[in-house]
DNA sequence: CGGAATCTATCTATCACTAGGTAGGCCGCA
DNA sequence: TGCGGCCTACCTAGTGATAGATAGATTCCG
């Protein structure tokens, strides 16, 4: 079990950094320590290691949007939370987050692997407009819109933040693209 | 120069479509009619006609874009005409801007390309920040915040909304991300 | 208990194919 | 005649994937 999960660390870091078609198994292979062949013993097509790596990456998300959900904070330091998330991700501009890099180059992807994209997508999207729906009863959103329409907006400003920061290799171009949406939040009074 | 403009045509809508990384010379020459190695004639290394597909590209969008600020119109309908320049650009949903999609596979580009590219969003940013420092001074964007948190952030969006757009084939998801900033500009009066 | 069968995880070696790139020749036109 | 533009033929270095073998556990059964 121990070398499935190196492989998948090791295809993960690659397929975010340089995209998915940027690594092949014998970058793997020497990453992990071991022949080209033997991956094909755990992942036989580079699909199915597209389709681990997507599988373990949404629940790893999915689990941090809940417990963003369920910590008993103001909205708007669970906005504040999300775009963190999304920011940190990036490991200093090096990276992008998975379901990004892989949707860049969506072209070579197999088909389920492309349906747990939109998926993923999905799922983000709905998360904030559950977000931005309780943002609308306790106003702590200025200049709120429909809450389906922020919630489209603010998932595209974050993936694009990313793709421009890593374009340049620095995180700082992340945190200007989300300055503004940011002062849009009430600040949380320190209790 | 009839066939390398073909050449650059063929490449650009690959590049778009499917990245710079996930279309060879065979296809190219395929594409135009032509034998593989004569392409090399014309760019030497696929790092030159990388180049010269930017250079070509960026040039044509610095046109438009003097050209939305020289034509005598509201602030409000400048910004309308940029989110239309990106959303056209997407031709149904099936390509990128040249730039966001040589951004996203970064890593195998040249030096010089890289440059160019920064270059591009340099000069985009630039001129967003222009246009919302006017939109400051006649009120035709609700809650403005500061005009160079405001280009970031629309910079950001547009190209966030064209990767999530491409991924699903689907150019209705980039006017949902478009639709809160589109709702914040001022009403053009007919006259 | 002990041997046979089977499974796991890895190996070496090689496959067919594609990538970008090069050398040198041919041909039509100013 | 010279050269621009294209060709055929080839090269090297990869790619993902497969075949077949092996060492070492584990499991099943008489």
């Amino acid at each position: 079990m121990e070398t499935r999960t190196a492989l998948l660390d090791s295809a993960e870091r690659a397929a975010r950094q340089r995209g998915f078609d940027a690594f092949s198994y014998a970058d793997l292979a020497r990453d992990v320590g071991i022949r080209k062949a033997s991956i094909h013993y755990h992942f036989p097509l580079k699909a199915d290691l597209a389709f681990a790596l997507v599988d373990r990456y949404a629940a790893r998300i999915a689990d941090q949007l809940t417990e963003i959900s369920n910590t008993d904070t103001p909205v708007a330091e669970k906005l504040r939370a999300f775009v963190a998330l999304y920011g940190h991700a990036m490991a200093n501009g090096t990276q992008l987050c998975l379901c990004v890099a892989l949707s860049a180059g969506r072209d070579s992807l197999s088909e389920p692997v492309l349906a747990q994209l939109t998926q993923f997508h999905e799922d983000c999207a709905a998360w904030l407009r559950q977000v931005f729906t309780a943002a609308q009863e306790d106003g702590s959103v200025i200049g709120l819109a429909d809450p389906k329409n922020e919630a489209d907006a603010l998932l595209a400003l974050v993936e694009g933040a990313q793709l421009i920061a890593r374009a340049a290799k620095d995180v700082r171009l992340f945190d200007r693209a989300m300055t503004a949406f940011l002062a849009r939040l009430a600040a949380t009074e320190m209790t």
